[in-house]
DNA sequence: CATTCTAATGCAACTAAGTTGCAATAAACC
DNA sequence: GGTTTATTGCAACTTAGTTGCATTAGAATG
């Protein structure tokens, strides 16, 4: 699916800010903060790409995920996939899809793993 | 343990307000925010507590949680067991210790589990 | 018990991630 | 092109958590 579309078929208005902000989205491996967004496209408003995740984030266009440090990470909702944060180095890594755990009652939509990254095991 | 013990083995001073602070989360089935201590102890300190929070994350006297909405949520660290965060209601539920999950290179400590508890998948 | 040392407290001021109000702008639809 | 209304961009705000610092009070020593 075009950037184009993701947004549209939501009902969204095709604005530069948006699909500025899917583009690079696209381009990540990994979630990234707003710092981190900013850092690549130092032009963006704070409000603005705030708004954007919180729209896209009920469009199920991306995830937010809480880091350790009190700050949210987004990333592309393409397959469903666990992740890793590790509380030594605060990295946040995408891991591979799991077999998918039911826990009676509950409906599971994601999982997160905390520890210590290989990285940080090492030392 | 008693929470002298639990205070005193790791070098710390025996004060008031952290016999106070294990006392009551040692009551709690949850884990609990500020907020919702301060509820319960309204003289504690603000930076007492969240420095306490710290110096026990340290010495492993308790676990700390990001909540869905920016809020840590704190809790006696006995038993290692995952936890549930329902999106919709936001609360942080203790589950049941679960069979361990290895992940390649990684060293997992705890494990969260994310999407709507059972009272919210029923409404 | 009194003395000394220093960790811990409590208060106020601060920080920073994220939110909100609102006037200006620009998509979308005709 | 003209109208409507979602979205932007700015500044002001909110709030969880942190920090600096003077005061207090554990704990160790004699
Ligand atoms: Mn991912
Ligand atoms: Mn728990
Ligand atoms: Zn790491
Ligand atoms: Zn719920």
């Amino acid at each position: 699916m075009t950037f184009e579309e993701k947004i549209t078929l939501n009902g969204f208005r095709l604005t530069a800010p948006r699909k500025k902000i899917l583009s690079i989205l696209t381009n990540q491996k990994q979630p990234i903060s707003f710092e981190e967004y900013s850092a690549i496209d130092p032009l963006i408003d704070k409000s603005t790409f705030y708004r954007t995740m919180q729209s896209f984030e009920q469009a199920h266009i991306i995830n937010g995920i809480e880091s350790d440090e009190g700050k949210r990470y987004f990333e592309l909702n393409e397959t469903i996939h666990p992740h890793f944060i590790c509380q030594h180095c605060h990295a946040i890594t995408c891991l591979n899809p799991l077999p998918l755990i039911s826990l009676e009652g509950y409906h599971v939509e994601s999982i997160i793993f905390k520890g210590k990254c290989p990285l940080c095991s090492d030392s």
